[in-house]
DNA sequence: ATGGCCAGTTTGACTGGA
């Protein structure tokens, strides 16, 4: 776990931000109320809610302080962010970013997020999975990568803000993010064409906030649940934050937290914390 | 070597996840 503030860094530090697919926020309530409680992150993005908005379970992250804003659907997908104070400028979704000739096929899914907590713009990105390498959905994916390249640029140019874009990504960058890379070179999340994709969209200036801190492999935010991956530590990392380069220099720590992947009845992912 | 689990809905059978 991330130490509190020491007193060197204690006039630097200024949040946590908090990205976490929990697969289900109704079947993970209890879950994440306990690790807010352990963890009073400012920031807590969400990912795969599963819940249309009038059904999530506000109250309770209310209660623990939070603002919410919630961008959700019918079974699948979902965006979430909570923060300790008001966020302004929330958008939801590609289009009023972008606009609609980019997006159409796009804004049905509910995947995109985005507000200024504090003075930093945060965006919270569920990608696309793209079930198998070559297939309908696998495309889906790609296209989605163009026009996230261009919603994040026009932010870029449209703010001052530093950008903190984190989320499930669905892509393990390098091999070393992959437990066993050699069986996995053409396979969903580590394909040559995903991997150029997400590599594209970060040379409009953005760093993997992790990577500052650590550069050894077997670091999983990811294990899939059928293989006893977990137990074997056989996982992925794609769960990421990647920062604009002040806030990169700013950051003090990123770290993954695997408690809550031990638990019973665990989400296939696990939180991953940045502090600056 | 293979496939294995989980969540939500279309519910005891599908889709989608990764």
């Amino acid at each position: 776990m991330a130490s509190q503030p020491t007193i060197k860094n204690i006039n630097t530090y200024f949040m946590k931000v908090a990205s976490w697919n929990v697969n289900s926020i109704r079947t993970r309530q209890s879950q994440v109320i306990d690790w807010l409680k352990n963890n009073p992150v400012e920031v807590l993005c969400l990912q795969e809610t599963k819940v249309i908005d009038q059904d999530f379970p506000r109250l309770p992250f209310e209660e623990l302080g939070y603002h919410l804003y919630i961008f959700g659907q019918k079974a699948y997908n979902g965006v979430a962010i909570f923060s300790q104070q008001p966020m302004e400028d929330v958008t939801m979704g590609f289009t009023s970013i972008v606009g609609e000739s980019l997006t159409q096929e796009f804004d049905e899914q509910k995947r995109v997020i985005t507000g200024i907590f504090q003075g930093v713009r945060i965006v919270n990105l569920y990608v696309p999975n793209g079930s198998e390498v070559g297939s309908e959905k696998y495309h889906y994916k790609l296209r989605w990568f163009k026009v996230l390249k261009e919603y994040l640029k026009k932010i870029l140019e449209e703010s001052t803000q530093e950008l903190c874009v984190c989320g499930d990504f669905n892509v393990a960058l390098e091999d070393k993010d992959i437990y066993d890379s050699k069986r996995k070179e053409n396979h969903i999340m580590a394909s040559p064409l995903e991997r150029e994709a997400l590599r594209d969209i970060l040379t409009i200036g953005l760093k993997d906030g992790f990577r500052k801190f650590n550069d050894e492999g077997g670091h999983f935010s990811w294990w899939d649940y059928r293989t006893g991956g977990f137990e074997r530590n056989r996982g992925w990392r794609i769960d990421h934050h990647y920062l604009t380069d002040k806030l990169y220099e700013k950051a003090i720590s990123c770290i993954i937290d695997i408690a809550p992947r031990k638990l019973i009845k665990p989400s296939d992912h696990t939180p991953v914390i940045v502090e600056f």
